[in-house]
RNA sequence: GCCAAAAUAGCUCAGGGGUAGAGCAGCUCACUCGUAAUGAGCAGGUCGUGAGUUCGAAUCUCACUUUUGGCUCCA
């Protein structure tokens, strides 16, 4: 039973694939990279070939011509064609080989070590293994040494075919390769791939010789467990991820990029820019600081006069609420784990995970008529779900948060304007906030196997979504199959400033909760029966504070000048003029602004260093010239200077800025 | 939840079996200053929590908690 908006608000990438947005511009694109991350292959035909074929197709698309290695606003835009053959991508084998490498690396410190599988991912590689002992990245040294050895001993990449039973036979002891030959499909040959003195169960390619590779432009990262084919009822393996360039320079780029990540990490964006905090007796809730919370509730304030507009009616429902009712509703039985449950003179409590069940409570009361559809309902709701431990994440992954969440309660005749009406909304707001279309993929989930409701149904629900996108302007790829049992779904997917896919809005088509078998709601029709309100579940930005936590590290902490916690500051240039300068913070923050006036006993320098860590927008730098003229001096935290406006002037400027939603 | 690593001052980190150290931040004082750090001084920690080993533990051992990186999950 999967109701509400599925892995909408949760999920967060922060490694992704970054290739299918490119692929949405691709029509020729083969469809398999479509698929988005997490639908790696697991059939036991497939071996590890999905992400083979993704990685490896990511790897050409992000370089289109040989500029940066990454995802880029520029790659991305001149990226014209897919490969032919994305095996053939020399990184791709560079890093395939790599990882045979650091295999044999491996062995030789473990020669009773078992090994798994190591395909290259987006920028690198990984190998797993089952080890004799514990490895911490002190054992990274010696690997990298073992490795730049093999690499300089300038062996060949050699492959043979060989049949089912030799190959067991040569991983006799061996027993997760022993797994993979009996995964290998008939009609599919058994390929060894040996380098030096290794051999490896492989479908390949390598590069020929391990000159190909450069012993300077690689790198081990990381180690980490991993299931077995992952999955969590195989045992744990050791993972070990590194990276591998054609070039030191190009290692060094990359390296240099993940610096550029971890600066703009929205935990250490908090913590610096006094935003919000956690306490370690309790995980995954927020602490938000006033600063925080100013970006939250001018976040909250923008999402209410957005849905204000298109009828939207808000309600507030409770946070706690009977377990019998999460049992009608199907929740219990799939995720009495993930709720907190309470009790109250020896009955059961759950605090709501999500708000559709109230929002079909309200629904319920008097007697609804076909005139009162579509009825749109919003809720900020307080949302509580047991995230397990090892998921939750600064404030994109927490236990405690709010939803731009609202049904849509209408007829099935009225989905297809719903939706239409939604992806506007959505558009619009994405936008303002800073992504345009160009930073949005939409992806479309068609009915799956298993499923209720007939087919005509289908027909129709699915139609709705097509036809609203199209009206929309809005090019989407489909993911057949992928839709929930209860309807289908739209999926937004943003790719912020660095190539980073979030995955945020959603609207899925739902008759299965309002139907009198779960919450029975009902409607009087035209005809005068009683009739069942489809459901729309729908949200832009998903959780409220995760979707913050997406603008930080998109901005890097510089948030556009309407979400600014503080929107300028007033800097005297000496302490005679802090009366001027407090006067005119005052005026300003009078009008509605967020403005201050820095008065304490640093030196001008200084304060305007302190305000452009702070990434306040705007300093004005005050001082006998512009008191006596009614002026200011502005400096920007991108340190451009306009000098003598007036302030009058300024008002308006900043006013224009903060309609606009200008980000400086 | 699983695998691994980490936890020392508000922050970033050094140290390391004999009752703790720096820089920045903070506080105090001085400085009347024009676009990215004025100077001096002071204060600040039961070294995550609880056990154990030891004459002695921040340091070694174990357990727990949290965090980080992954895996799994994500209505």
């Amino acid at each position: 039973m999967r109701f509400g908006f599925g892995r909408s608000f949760s999920r967060w990438e922060k490694n992704p694939p970054v290739f299918s947005s490119l692929c949405s511009r691709i029509p020729e694109a083969p469809w398999w990279a479509y698929r988005g991350p997490g639908s790696q292959d697991e059939d036991a035909g497939g071996f590890f070939a999905g992400a083979h074929r993704l990685a490896c197709f990511a790897t050409k698309l992000q370089r289109p011509n040989g500029s940066s290695p990454w995802c880029t606003e520029e790659s991305m835009s001149t990226v014209q064609s897919p490969v032919q053959d994305p095996k053939a991508d020399k990184l791709y084998k560079i890093r395939h080989t790599t990882a045979h490498v650091m295999a044999e690396a491996v062995l030789r410190m473990f020669p009773d070590a078992k090994i798994a599988i190591g395909p290259p991912i987006d920028n690198g590689f990984y190998y797993d293994f089952d080890l004799p002992r514990k490895l911490s990245e002190d054992d990274f040294e010696t690997i990298e040494e073992h490795m730049r050895q093999i690499i300089q001993g300038k062996h060949d990449m050699t492959r043979e075919v060989i049949s089912r039973n030799d190959a067991k036979k040569r991983f006799h002891d061996q027993p997760y390769k022993l797994e993979l030959v009996d995964a290998i499909p008939e009609h599919e040959e058994v390929s060894l791939y040996t380098v030096d003195t290794f051999t490896d169960l492989c479908r390949g390619p390598h590069v020929e010789n391990t000159r190909d590779l450069n012993w300077k432009a690689f790198k081990l990262l990381r180690i980490a467990g991993a299931y077995w084919r992952g999955n969590s009822d195989n045992p744990m393996l050791t993972r070990i991820y590194g990276t591998a360039w054609e070039d030191p320079k190009q290692l060094r780029e990359y390296l240099e990029h993940l610096k550029e990540l971890e600066k703009r990490d929205h935990r250490r964006l908090g913590r610096e820019l006094d935003l919000f905090h956690f306490e370690d007796d309790n995980p995954g809730q927020i602490f938000w600081h006033h600063k925080g919370w100013t970006i939250y509730r001018t976040l909250q304030n923008f999402v209410r006069e957005s849905i204000s507009r298109q009828g939207y009616q808000e309600v507030n429902t409770p946070s706690v609420m009977p377990k019998t009712l999460w049992e009608r509703s199907g929740h219990w039985e799939k995720y009495k784990e993930h709720m907190f449950v309470t009790e109250s003179e020896k009955r059961h409590f759950a605090l709501k995970p999500m708000n559709c069940p109230g929002h079909i409570e309200i629904f319920k009361q008097g007697l609804k008529s076909y005139r009162d559809l579509p009825l749109r309902m919003a809720e900020f709701g307080s949302c509580v779900r047991n995230e397990s431990s090892g998921a939750l994440h600064g404030i994109l992954r927490v236990r405690g948060f709010v939803q731009d969440d609202a049904h849509i309660f209408c007829t099935e005749e009225q989905i297809s304007d719903e939706v239409g009406l939604f992806v506007q909304l959505l558009k619009g707001m994405y936008a303002d906030l800073g992504f345009g279309e160009e930073s949005i993929i939409v992806k479309f989930s068609t009915r799956p196997d298993v499923r209720v409701g007939d087919d005509a149904t289908w027909d129709r629900a699915e139609a709705a979504l097509a036809t609203a996108c199209d009206n929309a302007g809005l090019a989407y790829e489909l993911a057949p199959g992928e839709g929930a049992f209860y309807g289908p779904k739209l999926e937004f997917t943003l790719v912020d400033a660095l190539g980073r896919h979030w995955q945020c809005g959603t609207i899925q088509v739902d008759y299965q909760l309002p139907s009198k078998q779960r919450l029975d709601a009902g409607y009087i029709g035209e005809d005068g029966n009683r009739h069942t309100p489809v459901m729309l579940h729908r949200a832009v930005l998903g959780s409220l504070e995760r979707f913050i936590g997406i603008l930080l590290e998109n901005y890097g902490g510089a948030l556009p000048v309407w979400l600014s916690p503080v929107q300028a500051v007033v800097i005297p240039v000496a302490p005679t003029f802090n009366e001027g300068a407090q006067a005119l913070a005052k005026e300003l923050a009078d009008l509605g602004w967020r403005v201050e006036a820095d008065l304490g006993d640093e030196r001008m320098n200084n304060k305007i260093r302190i305000h452009q860590a702070q990434k306040v927008p705007y300093m004005l730098v005050v001082g006998e010239n512009e008191l006596v003229n009614r002026t200011v001096a502005i400096r920007t935290r991108k340190n451009d200077r306009i000098n003598d406006m007036p302030v009058e002037e300024f008002k308006a400027y900043i006013q224009q800025k903060i309609l606009t939603k200008a980000e400086l």
